[in-house]
RNA sequence: GUGAGCGUAGCUCAGUCCGGUUAGAGCACUGGGUUGUGGCCCCAGUGGCCGGGGGUUCAAAUCCCCCCGCUCACCCCA
């Protein structure tokens, strides 16, 4: 038969990389209650309409959604992100008349379909904190803060904070009528994506990287000579801030958003470990998303962070994750007997907590012990017909080489031994 | 959707340019040296549709064409 291999762009995440996800959610859960935000759990999929709605018109987000009909002929979609469901669940339970600040975190699969590359995968993970309520910017403050301490407490070294403000609805709009018109006298100097941006995401020029570009853009008006005073004030009290608590950032003009949903406050962590695909972490201030998704108009902050990156971040930066769980023991045996006695003692020696691996094939002890060595168990214990027969075990601390014998009573009291030896 | 690079043992790779005995190495695995005692060492062994299909040729891992897969970049980036 043929083998049926993995889909495109979705991988196996195997051990030990699998404890390193649940470790990080762990750390991520950790650290972002000290700041008051509680974990909920929102789900994979939803009616398509919710994400596009969330992401307004002008661009092919909709070509990069998991869709499918489902048996009664609903249009569902895997989520591309966590924030609109997150939006959706808020407006659904009505969180905005129980609760002034509403401060979550999420964990979970993200599903994009698109063609794979280093950082980019179409499932993948991603953490993220979202808080509503609060239109303060001490709270994006807060949230960099936030991002930022938590990547470098995880031992992320070479990590750099970028800030930038998109304004309001109101200055933006005018931000980039300014901008196109700039522009429009460049037509003809632009790359051919660029061009085509011009028409329907003027802002997206910022960030391209043809170097024929960036020469235009030199020149070229900044949103922050847009920006209304309240906006402005805003950005000044961000950056202010992020000074005030020394989170070392810079702000980048060319950093922008695809959506329309952002407004002033946008950010990212970028990891120089990293790729085409740089960012570790993105987030910012999206007021006007929950009134767009049927709330009431209601500030709000969030961002996400890329558990794949942050991973693979991690390990280029030479950071060791969990530690091997304690191994515990190995059983070796010889023969078909033995298995049958080992079988009966491993039970008895797992309720005292403690794992054990059993040997089920019939290869030689020597072959045992090696495997033992090389899956670092630092106890064997050998059960043998003659062991079997005289009711007695060898245990073999495999650090020290010392063995002894114990007898079949002595394994209720087993951990005992474990401890009681030296140099384990 | 576009472009480039790659695909040989479980893993990392050599061999491909310039076609020519039975396709190699290291690591891993199994056995032996040591009849039931690991790590180091030595010896031996298992393991390959050389990604798939077609073509050229006396002869193809090697040259040509098509397909598939992976990777990176572009696009897009919530």
């Amino acid at each position: 038969m043929a083998m049926i291999n993995a889909p495109k762009g979705v991988e196996d995440i195997l051990f030990p990389r699998a404890s390193y996800y649940e470790e990080i959610e762990k750390k991520a859960g950790n650290f972002f209650s000290l700041y008051g935000y509680k974990k909920i759990m929102v789900p994979t999929f939803e009616k398509t309409e919710l994400f596009l709605r969330s992401v307004g018109q002008e661009t092919d987000v909709g070509k990069q959604m998991y869709t499918f009909k489902d048996k009664g002929g609903r249009s569902i979609s895997l989520r591309p992100e966590g924030t609109a469901g997150i939006v959706r669940a808020y407006v659904e339970h009505k969180i905005y008349a129980k609760e002034k600040n509403w401060k979550v975190y999420y964990a979970g699969p993200m599903f994009r379909y698109e063609r794979p590359q280093a950082g980019r995968l179409r499932e993948f993970y991603q953490i993220g904190v979202e808080c509503f309520g609060e239109e303060s910017p001490w709270l994006d403050v807060e949230i960099i803060e936030m991002a930022h301490d938590f990547l470098k407490g995880m031992g992320l070294d070479n990590i750099q904070v970028q800030v930038n403000s998109i304004g309001c609805k109101k200055c933006r709009y005018k931000y980039i009528e300014e901008l196109k018109v700039y522009l429009g006298k460049y037509l003809d100097v632009l790359c051919s994506t660029c061009r085509r941006r011009f028409r329907y995401n003027p802002l997206r020029i910022l960030d391209c990287k043809s170097a024929t570009c960036r020469a235009v853009l030199e020149k070229a008006p900044r949103i922050q000579d847009f920006t209304c005073s309240s906006c402005q004030e805003h950005f000044d009290k961000v950056t202010g801030g992020l000074c005030r608590l020394k989170i070392a950032h810079t702000i980048n003009p060319y950093l922008v958003r695809g959506l329309d949903y952002y407004t002033r406050t946008i950010f990212e962590i970028i990891s120089s470990y990293l790729g085409s695909q740089d960012a570790v972490c993105a987030g910012g201030r999206y007021d006007n998303l929950v009134e767009q998704l049927g709330g009431p108009p209601t500030p709000a902050t969030g961002f996400a962070i890329g558990v794949e990156r942050l991973l693979f971040s991690l390990e280029k930066a030479g950071v060791d994750l969990s530690k091997p769980a304690p191994q515990g023991v190995f059983m070796a045996t010889i023969g078909e007997k033995s298995v049958e006695e080992a079988i009966q003692v491993a039970s008895i020696i797992r309720s005292q907590g403690i794992a054990v691996k059993i040997n089920l094939t019939n290869k030689g002890l020597s072959s045992q012990l090696k495997q033992a060595n090389r899956e670092n168990f630092s106890w064997v214990l050998i059960i043998g017909e003659g062991e079997i027969r005289k009711g007695k075990f060898i245990l073999k601390n495999m650090h020290s080489g010392m063995q002894q014998e114990i007898e079949t009573e002595e394994f209720e009291v087993f951990s005992n031994f474990l401890k009681g030896d030296a140099s384990s």
